[in-house]
DNA sequence: CTGTTAGCGCCTTCAC
DNA sequence: GTGAAGGCGCTAACAG
């Protein structure tokens, strides 16, 4: 065994098969049109020699290479790794194969360029379709299907999905108002970034709605990430009149946030109420169990996938827009406000 | 924009520019023949159809690809998730590009097949090289140079990476012998594994140098998951003598460990010493942050793409094997073993 | 410097 | 049922 020194073609397979190339092709594909015990005899020699068809030359010759393109920013980011849970499931399910690409961190701002440059790559070749994971272009030249998952921007020539983020974020603050605070920061995401501003209007609409203004002082801007998060609430706690909630505009920006509190001595729930955005496993495991907004990233995935496979195998080209509906989830991260104010300045 | 009809391809080029294909593929590939003011031409033709080469076809024709082939099992699982940090890394500092395929969970069996499978996909074309995550076969037919990390077996005819397991493991049995424990339970890895069962030799190796006599009973055999971990630990504390001390041969299972103890009433490490192996990022948050062994699944990544990727340049295709050096980072999963022992019954 | 020619490995007509 | 020929998009000779 080990590295031989020539890949083998299905040239090889007809010699040894006697029979000719097209034959080959023929069982490969599993016409019908080839007599039995032909049909197992390259089978066999195939099977014999170890060979597999190359996707470059299929895929140059045919539109049909049943594999799925996936371009993701990053496979450490927690999100993207749920998605591609959901991504993968879906794949298994209708009986793809899954080559995917990663087109830089989420933070990374040459992302575009990148992801263009992929999909063009894979373009009307190799993949039968492709998703894209939170794409921060809008648009690609593409003869495949295409679906982005948690776009940047409305794109509407594509299958898309997207959680309801500001329906999400406005179940997150009722809570918190319900829960009688009035002085609630917010750590946002990168503004760029659709769900950041989704995000942050459901933040204004529902304390609109329950007649506070909104402080501009108590709105920060992060990035998604947990150092971010941090230092967001350390600006927010350092207030004249800091703030008795937080709502993180993702889990990762809320546990910044309460490593923040506790450094600054504070305890969470009891003297700071926080909530996230995501529900990402690792919320659950926290110290205190965090209270946040769950989008179901991994069905997100599930459901791009399912889209796009739909489209190649139904040849249709319509652009249909799925919205996840988001859900709150309530853990320990979060205390109604009965007369904690005195509390706030020990350290 | 949007989506174009279709794919645009170097002979639309070519025309738009006036000049013939083999010029454009010229410009393409940066040959250094072209009149500047042809070059040019191509270039402003070439951003302004937004064209990109086919990878299929390009590839088909040039052993040159610039991309590296990538095959892992998992891309939810945290050692795969580090691996494919480092790997990412260096792929971006050499600039090349990288071509995931996923060949399936890690606990799944049917994996080596599907490995095969894309090998021979990628084979002698789309990739320049190709790093394998955890490889279940230990043999492949391809052209390019191959590197594995972690393989299930030694495999002398590729480049590899593997974590000096058996040192490691000792390392951590030494110090948890060093704590007084003498009733140390192994919660085990899968023994086709190979670095589950180098895991388990670094085990009996300390408590024989030791002059403690292995007790069959105190040896479980786990997966790598939590919750087999946590099953592992749950035999272990309902021995008629159990163990003051648990060495999990991975993270996960010590977490499902400290689940267990919690459970059964048993307050980590004041009732029972918890030791993991890999290190993962979730190890230093974790209540009690866990005593591991570090084995640098990031620099793994990192080494086996250095090394594929110097073989590709250098055309050699000799097989070294890296042996990654571990090491035991001390948390607060452990304590000594002063007369605690009568504390064990309560719950 | 640039165009022409010949394939890379495979699938798809079209004959037989 | 099966084989022979043509071409997918591209690059690597070879001419000019």
């Amino acid at each position: 065994m080990g590295r031989s020194s020539k890949s083998i073609t299905i040239q090889d397979v007809a010699r040894a098969a006697g029979v000719s190339v097209s034959t080959v092709s023929r069982v490969l594909n599993n016409k019908d049109d080839v007599a039995l015990d032909t049909s197992q005899k390259v089978r066999s020699v195939i099977a014999e020699l170890g060979y597999a068809s190359s996707l470059a030359a299929k895929s140059l010759r045919s539109r049909q290479t049943g594999v799925i393109g996936l371009i993701i920013p990053d496979l450490e980011d927690p999100f993207c790794i749920q998605v591609v849970k959901g991504i993968h499931q879906a794949i298994v399910a209708f009986n793809y194969d899954l080559l995917a690409f990663t087109s830089g961190s989420i933070k990374q701002h040459s992302r575009a360029e990148r992801e263009r440059r992929y999909v063009t790559l894979l373009n009307g070749s190799l993949t039968d379709g492709i998703v894209v994971v939170t794409p921060a272009a809008i648009s690609f030249s593409t003869v495949a299907p295409l679906a982005a998952i948690d776009p940047n921007d409305h794109c509407p020539d594509y299958l898309t999905v997207i959680a309801t983020n500001r329906a999400g974020a406005r179940a997150a603050m009722e809570y918190l108002l319900g829960l009688g605070h009035r002085r609630i920061g917010f750590i946002g995401g990168r503004p760029d970034l659709l769900c950041a501003r989704q995000r942050l209007q459901g933040y204004e609409d529902a304390l609109r709605q329950s007649n506070v203004t909104p402080d501009p002082a108590l709105i920060t801007i992060g990035n998604f990430t947990r150092a971010a998060g941090r230092s967001c609430a350390q600006q927010l706690l350092a207030l004249p009149e800091p703030p008795t909630a937080i709502f993180a505009a993702n889990d990762q920006s809320a546990f910044g946030a309460i490593e923040a509190a506790r450094e600054a001595g504070l305890h969470v729930p009891d003297d700071l109420s926080i909530v996230g955005f995501d529900n990402v496993p690792e919320a659950v495991y926290f110290n205190p169990p965090l209270t946040t907004v769950d989008q179901f990233v991994v069905k997100m995935g599930y459901v791009a996938t399912e889209m796009l496979i739909r489209a190649i195998q139904e040849g249709s080209s319509e652009s249909i827009s799925y919205e996840m509906p988001t859900q709150l989830v309530i853990r320990e991260s979060c205390r109604a406000t009965v007369g904690k104010s005195w509390n706030r300045n020990r350290a």
